[in-house]
DNA sequence: AGCACGCCGACT
DNA sequence: GTCGGCGTGCTC
């Protein structure tokens, strides 16, 4: 251990991590000038890497290299003054390791655009804009927006920065025209860190809170300065957001950072203006309509300590915190927490090993847990935190389930649940019709000789569209024009099997031309602000159908909804997935929330093939929550996880017999390996072809490990990962290993 | 992943 | 004659 605490260590080998697939560091000799701060794990540097130059980071210092020291390069540039942050490079560390992904990509995965395209850390300033005092207005008699934006800066005589006045609406023009006409003028300043105003964090008051949040609340005090995981499990419209705030106002309160994850979907800007309107501090967001310059903003915001309060969607938990005061995960069980390529980290995993690291509390919040962190909770490795009473005067709508067999539907609808539909618009409310299929049809097929439209790349039918009129695959991003007759035979007979949004929206609209129906899909919001608009006008209140795909189910408050209909609730209850039916019933639970949150009660319509199965009769009983207590039962009888841990090795191919010969070899290899107890505990099951083998002209195989032992997963999968990359033969195929994969497909 | 080198088919 | 297809190999 040659002096490693001297301030600036002698230069010897630089391990560098690079943007390569290459699961290894790469030795280069230190440049002639070394940095003012030493050679410190952490740098960037800039190297030469092949016949191109590349941005690395230092990852440690060695005596020695394996390679001649001819062989070495040097470093060209040292791009960092400091190095980057500790905890964001732990964290990039941990999550290369438990993942078995390459620490040079996880770390350029990891990092704001900017930087890992070599740009400076920026050590922002900031124009703090002014209005000037006691000057001529009579130019702006012609510029309303001028005159309105001075009126603004009067208002904020500390200063306004650029970015704020831009999302007060007012165009850069507007701010350039004051400053020409000597009525604004600005200060640069450097972002320091920011005030505590008087002790009082408040913008707006905390909400009272019910007998149920204060409790929950009171737990939360409690574990403010140590690793502290709690599940709050709280029912639709219970109020977690609140509690939420205040666990926040108390962190920052003691000038410590809160870092707030949400699903893709729930970063809306309902949801930021509820955490702005809170708080005079800044909440900075990471969304995707950030630019690279905004992002790098926000990320040394959060490294220097000067935001207080970040929240942002999966990639955020790589934001480093200076700070660190406490996690949110809000919905922990959504499915977007989990990167589906590349990288396979699950930000809400990440955030439990982060706040461990950093000794602070985590609060995972959902109204229907993952089993994961349900099973946490339940054996009292997280603390179990309830809320059960919605604020509203009702109770949450039980699921009615309505049978589907031997009835003729319309657009997928029963007569029963056009009855019901038609009696709440008369009664001047809202219906929500959720179909979890876009376009107008699933299947196109001949009715003459049984050809159905496949798709020609992937193992799939193609949807029918009609807005416009095609077939697509949702597999791949394939199209096909409506053929007028079927290829095989030449009948004319060809026919749109089961129901999709457009033809459930069609069908609605015949059966109630006077009602207003909004379409809520991907295809429908496609453009941008057309999702926020259509929510704007449904808003209003006016008695309408609502049809769409779980972008309606999740998160949104719909006041005015009275009826909720799921045409099918069939999709998960006899998948192969063994998560299928837990998500299925995430899902419909969600759904169901948005049934009567107001002054109204609300209803909930389950059209099912299987009104009988004993999960759906037990969700629609006693709720999610019974089910998922239920669930657990059985996975522990299986022993699936939560109950065992999982890796899937997935190899793909455009030749099969490439993809089935690799995969058979390393499932033999392993095989052989494990039969030696002193190797690793762990189950190597297939290799199996993938549900839908066949996408995009790729043939996709999987392996899958399972082990009673993390521990034991881990060194299976470190082996096996390390068998692949010294195979040669595995380099014409693509193959990945996903630790603790979500789905199996 | 990039980006070379290398060895065979159709074009100005 | 060469432009370019993608198979193979390498990157400190």
């Amino acid at each position: 251990m040659p002096d490693a605490f001297s301030s600036a260590p002698p230069a010897g080998i630089l391990n560098v991590a690079l943007p390569s697939p290459l699961r290894r560091l790469f030795d280069y000799l230190p440049s002639a000038t070394p940095p003012a701060c030493g050679w410190q794990p952490g740098l960037r540097v800039r190297v030469p890497f092949g016949r191109r130059e590349v941005v690395g980071v230092i990852v440690e210092q060695a005596a020695t290299s394996a390679l001649p020291l001819t062989q070495l390069r040097r470093v060209s540039e040292v791009l960092d003054e400091a190095p980057l942050p500790t905890d964001w490079l732990w964290l990039c560390r941990f999550a290369a390791r438990y993942y078995q992904h390459g620490l040079g990509d996880t770390l350029h995965h990891a990092l704001p655009a900017r930087l890992r395209q070599g740009h400076p850390m920026a050590g922002r300033t900031q124009r703090l804009w002014h209005a000037n005092a006691g000057v001529d207005e009579t130019s702006l008699a012609r510029a309303p927006r001028q005159a309105a934006l001075l009126e603004l800066l009067r208002q904020h005589p500390h200063g306004l920065a650029a970015r704020a006045i831009s999302a007060h609406g007012f165009p850069r023009d507007a701010l350039l025209g004051l400053e020409k006409k000597g009525l604004a003028r600005f200060e640069e300043v450097t972002l320091a860190a920011p005030a505590l105003q008087g002790g009082n964090l408040l913008a707006t008051p905390a909400l009272p809170l019910n007998r149920e949040q204060a409790v929950v609340l009171a737990a939360l005090h409690e574990g403010l300065e140590r690793f502290h995981p709690c599940l709050l499990e709280g029912v639709t419209g219970s109020g977690k957001t609140e509690v939420y705030l205040q666990l926040i106002e108390a962190v920052a309160a003691k000038g410590r950072q809160s870092l707030v994850l949400v699903p893709e979907i729930g970063l809306t800007p309902q949801t930021l203006a509820r955490f702005r309107s809170r708080f005079k501090v800044p909440v900075l967001a990471l969304h995707s309509g950030l630019s690279d310059a905004e992002r790098l903003d926000v990320w040394e915001a959060a490294a220097d300590g000067r935001a207080l309060i970040i929240i942002g969607t999966r990639s955020a938990i790589f934001t480093p915190l200076a700070n660190p005061g406490a996690i949110i995960v809000d919905e922990e069980h959504d499915g977007s927490y989990k990167q589906q390529d590349n990288l396979r980290y699950h930000a809400r995993d990440l955030a439990v090993a982060r706040a461990h690291h950093h000794q602070i509390p985590l609060l995972l919040g959902s109204a229907t847990p993952s089993l994961e962190s349900l099973h946490q909770a339940l054996s009292g490795s997280y603390r179990h935190l309830r809320l059960t009473q919605r604020a509203s005067v009702h109770p949450p709508a039980k699921l009615e389930l309505v049978d589907l067999r031997h009835q003729p539907t319309q657009g997928g609808l029963l007569p029963i649940t056009l009855r019901t539909i038609k009696a709440t618009l008369a009664a001047g409310k809202q219906v929500l019709v959720f179909i979890n299929r876009r376009g107008f049809a699933p299947t196109l097929a001949c009715h003459a000789c049984g050809w159905t439209a496949d798709c020609l790349q992937c193992d799939a039918r193609m949807t029918l569209h009609r807005q416009p009129s095609l077939l697509a695959c949702h597999h791949c991003d394939s199209r096909r024009a409506l053929p007028d007759a079927c290829p095989e035979c030449g009948s004319a007979d060809l026919r749109a099997l089961g129901a999709g949004t457009e033809r459930t929206e069609e069908t609605l609209q015949s059966l109630f031309p006077k009602t207003p129906i909004y379409r809520i899909d991907r295809d429908s919001t496609r453009r941008k602000d057309s999702f926020e608009q259509m929510l704007k006008e449904i808003h209003r209140g006016e008695a309408s159908l609502l049809v769409g795909t779980q972008m309606l189910a999740k998160g949104h408050h719909l006041p005015h909804v009275t009826l909720v209909v799921v045409i099918n609730a069939d999709g998960g209850l006899y998948a192969a997935d063994f998560r299928a039916l837990e998500h299925s019933a995430q899902l419909l639970e969600q759904v169901a929330g948005r049934a009567g949150r107001a002054a109204d009660p609300g209803r909930v319509l389950v059209q099912t093939l299987h009104p009988d199965d004993p999960h759906l009769g037990l969700l629609a009983e006693h709720g999610y929550g019974a089910l998922a207590r239920s669930l657990l039962d059985e996975r522990r009888q299986a022993k699936l996880p939560p109950f065992c841990f999982m890796a899937l090795l997935r190899v793909e191919s455009p030749r099969e017999e490439a993809a089935t010969a690799l995969i058979q070899e390393a499932a033999a290899a392993l095989r052989e390996w494990l039969a030696n107890p002193q190797s690793a505990d762990c189950f190597c099951l297939g290799p199996v072809p993938a549900p839908m083998e066949r996408r995009q002209n790729r043939y996709h195989l999987h392996l899958m490990l399972t082990a009673e032992r993390r521990s034991q997963l881990h060194a299976a999968a470190n082996w096996l990962v390390q068998w692949l990359d010294a195979h040669r033969e595995a380099r014409k195929v693509r193959w990945s290993i996903d630790i603790d994969p979500q789905t199996l497909s």
